[in-house]
RNA sequence: GGGAUCAUAGCUCAGCUGGGAUGAGCGUCCGCUUGACGUGCGGGAGGUCACAGGUUCGAGCCCUGUUGGUCCCACCA
């Protein structure tokens, strides 16, 4: 007894099922084995705080479509799964939640606050990976990872001391982004500039004689941030600055303070902006912190970590940085050093997690230097050894590798990996290494504290493809899976991650971590807008798949969509889906109802109908085209492809066609032509479309295959030349033509449905002539198109239906001229003069002597194809022409 | 300031290296209980492919400029 499919398509009773099915038989799961030839894709890993959201699923969905294709093309594929311990945005939480219990950090110390977050990642960890499953994501789950589990821990150290000993790591005291809210250093990455309205304050310092007295001159200058002056350590003008030049080396009374600050020259001040006056801090200012470095001037830090003024501001200690300069612009303004205030529109630098304006601050941090490390990064991408798909986006790539900086890997966090650095309690001296040491090299001591900090979450995302193969033990897994294939991403993280990645990879491997990346954009809501917590207006990925399947789900996030752009997010076109897969089933059904208890067996090819021959090389062709737009990456446009093919060409016209010879069913042999025809190129489409699809794809597929138990590790269709019948989808364009114009021409007459019409069909041979009668709704209905080419058949019209040549017929009286003799001859001049020109360019190229000598042969021998071609298409125009003239 | 990217049907978007706008989903209008599906079937309306030049036999696609939008980077205090 043949098995059946449910009347109704409700994904909801298949897809969990199936899911387990999955999982139960291992078919995620990959082993080294070195007669496949690997691919890989290691997942972003998502963060353990997270929910899963839209981006989530286009991200997933896309790594899955492409595992799925390559394990059916028979790779051993493997998609490396995990979590990322996401650093500050975690403990940021943790201390949320301690917040509304009324606990801080520092109650719990340490160990206390750590226990917490194993807690944590413990129950929330496991909730992300539950909300992928539900996507039908093929991860191989007993690969989990986490980045902070031992063997990413070791990694991460293991590349911290040998970076270390390389000189790449090393700590210092720069200006770096302070977070006066996380409490931490933050690298330049995460800084996001905001504008953001505020004002110039103009100020001015008196000029001092030689002699230290006030010479009663003074000098002005524009500042957004007057409270920072408790810190200025010199006045800078541009040396050529005839205006000033006389009093470059002079001091000045910085007021409030009464600190003698010099003037000094350096060729960063703009003379055209402002009076070409800067005020220098270099401990609160990037810029400043240069000039500084250049004049030799002191450092003075007048900010405490939760940017409140410290001990070096003097009276203004203990005042947050607003309060500060309020109180500033006004003790100015009483001794008459304001000069005045404007408006002022500019970028304040904040950090993307929390949106608090940072502080720029010179602290000891431990940094990555970076303009060794980025060269191999560079040429990577320059030489296409790795390609970033779409292209446009090497110009961002490159842009930041250009302008590298050194990267501030220390936070003052505890959620994370420790930085394993240690200090001798003794003499200070300090020791990297993968194991606390037990005695001082420099002492003897054997004293050590650890470095309180911890490591930038992306330290350990940048060694994710490699440590997750195990790295640094030299794995079987390593040495197969790695290199990596292909990286899918958005391409926000290109800086945090992306390219952490990549020269990570070439430093610690020797090797690129994968040869593409991939990126997609974000998913918007319907108005355009980001999908965030604050606007309210997330959607629910889980939701959607409850509602409309997580097929639906996934075909929507990937259809009609480029690589990099944004797209928004419509119900409407998720139901569009939902009513896809429900077509497919309700097929699925039809064929399986007409096989009942029997399957078909495999025709003779004489057997095979024009129209079986037609769809069954539409579908070759199909396989041809969508395999190598997915080979592209171009998964939206591959999978268009399917759905008009299964909706337009399989259901709308191919099974109407075939439903006579369905009915008829003492015609065995054309029955079951028909069927298999049915059954075959059906299960090439439903191949085709797994990787989108995967569930409605299987439950269909195990009901129809019931040899065969998973459509996931059947193989993927490969094109066949011998299933190419050129001359047949000719044909049968023709008849759709003509059947298209019957309906036209049936619309235009508005003949009552009750009246009888009749069409004459005539083929170009007198003799060979019919005549159909029928109601004339049905000739409204696709049922006609099958009838026209059975009736041509059983009438002796033509030797197979499909001969029977539309162009040539003509339909009588009530019907009227199928073709229009005058628009057909327009379109036909119309293609007369393109193919001139074509000639034209043709012709032209090839008689191109540096065309010849140069060009590749094949690009010879395709012009030279085109050259056949369009001079056969020519003649046929040209007789076509003359044909209609008459 | 530098760069990227977009401007195609009422809306949202596809359109590969230049070769008949082949378009899709939704919406809209007309008609259909046709023995898988009304989550359906058939048909229609709706486009000077932002604007102006240029290259070409031929441009939505290439080049130049203009306008408008989005994003990224830098941050002139």
């Amino acid at each position: 007894m043949a098995k059946e499919l449910a009347k109704t398509y409700d994904p909801s009773g298949i897809e969990d099922r199936l899911y387990q099915k999955w999982l139960d038989k291992k078919y995620f799961h990959a082993e080294v084995d070195e007669s496949k030839k690997p691919f890989t894709i290691v997942i972003p890993p998502p963060n353990i705080t997270g929910q899963l959201h839209m981006g989530h699923a286009l991200d997933e969905t896309m790594q899955d479509i492409l595992i799925r294709f390559k394990r059916m093309q028979g790779y051993n594929a493997l998609w490396q799964p995990g979590t990322d311990h996401a650093s500050i945005a975690t403990e940021v939480k943790i201390i949320e939640k301690m917040k509304e219990e009324g606990i801080t950090k520092e109650d719990l110390g340490r160990e206390g606050f750590l226990e917490r977050a194993w807690a944590w990642k413990k129950e929330y960890g496991g909730r992300i990976v539950n909300q992928l499953k539900k996507l039908g994501s093929s991860c191989d789950w007993d690969r989990e990872r986490f980045t902070m589990d031992e063997g990413c821990n070791k990694a991460v150290n293991e590349v911290f001391v040998k970076m270390y000993e390389k000189g790449y790591i090393y700590k210092g005291s720069r200006i770096i982004n302070w977070c006066p809210v996380c409490n931490t250093s933050i690298s330049d990455a995460e800084v996001e500039y905001q504008e953001q309205a505020g004002h110039f304050w103009h100020i001015k310092y008196p000029i001092l004689n030689d002699d230290g007295s006030e010479s009663g001159e003074y000098l002005i200058f524009a500042t957004t941030r007057p409270e920072t002056m408790l810190g200025d350590t010199a006045v800078a003008v541009h040396p050529e600055d005839e205006r000033y030049k006389h009093l470059i080396g002079k001091n000045l009374m910085l007021p409030l303070m009464n600190r003698k600050i010099p003037v000094v020259a350096d060729e960063y001040v703009d003379r055209e902006f402002g009076t070409g006056v800067v005020k220098i801090t270099p401990g609160h200012d990037p810029n400043d912190f240069e000039v500084g470095k250049r004049h030799d001037l002191p450092i003075i830090n007048i900010m405490n970590d939760n940017a409140t003024i410290n001990a070096n501001g003097g009276k203004y200690e203990g005042m947050d940085r607003y309060a500060a300069r309020e109180a500033i612009v006004k003790e100015l303004d009483a001794m008459g050093l304001l000069v005045k205030i404007e408006d002022h529109v500019h970028n304040v630098g904040t950090h993307d997690r929390c949106k608090t304006t940072v502080e720029p601050l010179v602290k000891a941090q431990w940094f990555v230097k970076m303009d060794e490390l980025i060269k191999p990064a560079q040429k990577a991408v320059k030489e296409g050894e790795i390609r970033l798909v779409p292209e446009s986006l090497q110009k961002t790539y490159f842009n930041w590798t250009d302008n590298i900086r050194d990267w501030c890997i220390s936070r003052q966090l505890w959620w994370g990996h420790r930085i394993p650095a240690y200090y001798c309690a003794d003499c200070g001296e300090t020791v990297v290494a993968k194991e606390a040491p037990t005695k001082c090299p420099k002492c003897g001591g054997t004293h050590f504290n650890q470095d309180p900090d911890t490591l930038d979450t992306w330290f350990s995302s940048a060694l994710w493809p490699f440590s997750t193969l195990g790295w640094p033990e030299q794995t079987k897994e390593l040495k197969y899976f790695y290199p990596t294939d292909v990286l899918v991403t958005g391409y926000d993280i290109i800086f945090f991650w992306v390219i952490r990645m990549i020269f990570s990879g070439y430093e610690q491997m020797g090797e690129r971590p994968f040869h593409t990346v991939l990126f997609h954009g974000l998913v918007r809501d319907d108005k355009g807008r980001k999908m965030s917590k604050s606007l309210g207006n997330g959607i629910d990925p889980l939701e959607i798949i409850r509602q409309y399947g997580a097929d639906a789900l996934r075909l929507t996030l990937v259809t009609g969509n480029a690589p990099g752009n944004d797209m928004r997010f419509y119900y409407e076109k998720v139901e569009a889906n939902r009513n896809f897969a429900n077509k497919i089933w309700n097929a699925s059904r039809f064929i399986m109802m007409n096989m009942e208890d029997t399957q078909p067996t495999k025709p003779e090819v004489a057997d095979l109908k024009p129209a079986d021959r037609w769809i069954i090389s539409r579908v070759n062709r199909l396989i041809k085209d969508v395999t190598e737009n997915m080979e592209k990456y171009e998964l939206g446009v591959a999978v268009q492809k399917i759905y008009d093919f299964i909706w337009d060409e399989f259901c709308d016209w191919y099974i109407e066609m075939v439903k006579p010879r369905l009915y008829a069913k003492d015609d065995t042999t054309s029955r079951n032509a028909a069927l298999y025809t049915l059954k075959t190129v059906l299960i090439d489409a439903l191949k085709l479309l797994h990787p989108y699809m995967p569930f409605v794809t299987e439950e269909i597929f195990c009901t129809l295959q019931e040899e065969e138990e998973s459509i996931m590790v059947s193989s993927w269709p490969v094109y066949d030349e011998a299933r190419d019948f050129a001359k047949e989808e000719a044909e049968i364009e023709t008849i759709k033509e003509a059947i298209r114009g019957i309906r036209n021409a049936r619309t235009g007459m508005n003949v009552p449905p009750s009246k009888k019409a009749q069409v004459f069909v005539v083929s170009d041979s007198e003799e060979k002539r019919a005549i159909f009668t029928g109601n004339s709704d049905f000739f409204k209905t696709l049922a006609y198109a099958s009838d026209v080419i059975v009736q041509a058949d059983k009438t002796g019209i033509a030797d197979d239906a499909v001969s029977v040549v539309i162009a040539h017929v003509n339909i009588y009286m009530p019907l009227g001229d199928l073709v229009d003799l005058e628009k057909e001859l327009e379109r036909l001049k119309k293609e007369e003069q393109r193919l001139e020109g074509e000639l034209k360019r043709v012709n032209g190229m090839l008689s191109n002597e540096k065309f010849v000598s140069k060009a590749p042969e094949a690009k010879i021998a395709e012009e030279k194809a085109k050259l056949e071609k369009y001079t056969k298409m020519m003649e046929q125009v040209k007789a076509q022409i003359a044909n209609l003239s008459k």
